[in-house]
DNA sequence: TGTACATCAGTGAACGCGCGTTCACTGATGTAC
DNA sequence: TGTACATCAGTGAACGCGCGTTCACTGATGTAC
């Protein structure tokens, strides 16, 4: 049948923000096509009318999960009082609720190594995503030029990155509490001026 | 037929390190038991006399893979001159080289997620061995009590794993080497004493 | 305004394929006598 | 010492299964006249 003029849009999107969320959850081989699809009530043939293949939706469910998470940790130094804007997203960024909701929290986090393990232009792509994320928060990161401030984000965040790895990893909740706090202290310390 | 008697346990042993080295190049699910007992030159109706499942084969990859890494990070320690130790670490682990060999590599920057989403029992396994990778090299962390060098390889580690990690996923190689380099520069002036 | 036709998002059966796993079999070596 | 038998690491055909993908079909809406 025929379906109202936007709902192919609306679709579209719909998929992408599934699989975004589904790919940082379970990896991009966790869930198939006709699951997702079902989880949004509809059924696998519809998705080639959509994307060319399961390759073509994961570039842009990578990037509109950068996307969205970039967003939101602008949110969240934006809500910060004035100066402590980086402490922020430290404390964010390495919560417990972010080892828990790995579904929409940061996608390198979640998916780094099978990123690097991407054919190069899928990488390449990935990369323009992770350049706009970055260049949305240098304002928030020490340093007096650009280039200082592109330095120092290339440090905090994948560090950062792979503490939240590390914790979810991790099988006793004490030891992982222990090691986040003593992660936002240590990079609070390091990169945000206003410490305390 | 039968075979000579230390055979099996060789076998044993080959298996785990080609799953540890294939586990970490390509991920978990990268290559099948097929495929990876057919580059042993072996069939892989043999390959459950060796291990109950692929599952069962994971853990002990993953314990190889780190215990393996472990001992090469000792070793890099013990090469270098007096005092210079962690600084020898971090060098070694944060090189080119090791970017672009995952294969025999750190275990935790190729794996670190799908780690994070296996089943309680499996991460509990690696939990141990990722302990015992830890009290290895506690001995060349900076701290006037284990509990202090702990927290200090709590965020030196997952850091450099982190950078590393993202590294992987970069496509120019000239932004790779400056943010290698920066993250050398900034965990020996963090963490080791005798910096220059 | 009414009618005939084209469109195309979504359906669901069917495809080939590679996966993990099973199992009857092989046959050189170890063991029993 | 020689013979008969048991063992069991490794073989390779076969299994069920879920995957990504294809395709003939549906039918409400948009468009042409």
């Amino acid at each position: 049948m025929r379906y109202p003029v936007e709902q192919k849009a609306e679709t579209h999107q719909r998929i992408i923000d599934a699989a975004a969320r589904s790919f940082r959850e379970h990896g991009s081989e966790g869930q198939g096509i006709a699951s997702l699809m079902k989880d949004l009530g509809l059924t696998h043939g519809g998705f080639y009318r959509h994307f060319e293949s399961k390759a073509d939706l994961y570039v842009d469910a990578i990037t509109r999960g950068l996307d969205r998470s970039g967003e939101e940790m602008v949110a969240v130094a934006k809500a910060a009082p004035k100066g402590k804007e980086l402490r922020a997203i430290i404390e964010h960024y390495l919560s417990a609720q972010h080892v828990e909701h790995a579904g929409d929290g940061c996608v390198i986090a979640a998916l780094a190594p099978e990123i690097g393990r991407q054919p190069q232009a899928v990488r390449s792509s990935i990369n323009a995503a992770m350049k706009t994320y970055m260049s949305h928060l240098l304002a928030f990161l020490p340093g007096s030029s650009v280039v200082e401030k592109r330095s120092n984000f290339l440090i905090l965040f994948p560090g950062m990155a792979g503490v939240l790895m590390t914790a979810r990893m991790m099988t006793d909740p004490a030891a992982r509490e222990e090691m986040l706090a003593g992660a936002r202290r240590f990079y609070i310390d390091a990169f945000s001026r206003e410490g305390a």
